[in-house]
DNA sequence: CTCCCTCGTTTCGATTTCCGAAGCGGTCAC
DNA sequence: GTGACCGCTTCGGAAATCGAAACGAGGGAG
């Protein structure tokens, strides 16, 4: 299938009006993921799908290709795949919907859900929840 | 298909974290466009479809019943559907996302830009990007 | 050297999701 | 009545996704 660019009739919208295309691209499955998954620093193939849950590996070279196409990621020499400039602003472009998710979960959620079975929603700890890896920025969130 | 809630396990991830919670529910086909549709105020299904480029009526009913029961969407009496508060909020925070597409088809498209079979691809002002809907009423954007 | 493990990647059949058109019953205008 | 919308459902076929197996390449251990 078609990598989405802006510019381009996507699949479900004939303008090629990029946040049409944005939302193409990522809203297939496990795009997301793995630009989040990349957020700490390149990965190769297998740990990368390792860390997305064990996704199927034909989809997961899929998505890395289209992924590479769109310049959201590109290959090391080594071949692990790093998130590009691009990537990592579309990666903290994420940071409010994760910030919407606890708000979601806490809203919806109040008190019977014991998401216990991780560190889920009021930890910062782990650094998964809305952490960059990089500490030091001052860009636009 | 299970409607994704957080703290709950979801596909393609076996704890219920909440965004990857809401990156399953949001990475569904058409979840996020009708988000972005109904930034402008309340629609009716057959309207609504038309917004989302006559996307199918199975999977609009499908998309419609999860963000009901995810509560990002409620139903007015009219049978119209409409943003929750918890919805405007998802929706505030695709704004960044969207931000970035603007960027991204800057980037990407000065050389790969003879995608010609559409109108698009050169003008940089697009009206309907991050323009919020509605500026004929002073809502609370 | 062989044995074993990991790596990136491809292939293929089975399952799930999505599409798209048709149809249902209902309301309202003519 | 007819016709045009409406919300919503059904169903067969197309497309995306899954999951497991396999490939050659590389590396470390014995």
């Amino acid at each position: 299938m078609a990598t989405p660019r802006p510019g381009n009739p996507v699949r479900g919208s004939t303008t090629g009006r990029p946040l049409m295309a944005a939302l193409d691209l990522f809203g297939r499955r496990w795009s997301l993921r793995i630009l989040w998954e990349l957020r700490a620093g390149p990965l190769g193939f297998r740990p990368l799908q390792k860390r997305c849950d064990d996704m199927s590996s034909s989809v997961m070279r899929q998505r890395l290709t289209e992924l590479l196409d769109a310049q959201v990621i590109h290959q090391l020499p080594d071949s692990r795949y790093e998130l590009t400039p691009l990537g990592q602003e579309a990666r903290h472009a994420l940071n409010p919907l994760a910030r919407w998710a606890e708000r979601w979960a806490a809203t919806i959620d109040p008190q019977g859900a014991d998401h216990t079975d991780d560190q889920s929603a009021s930890r910062v700890s782990h650094p998964d929840t809305v952490g960059d890896g990089a500490p030091e920025r001052g860009s636009a969130d």
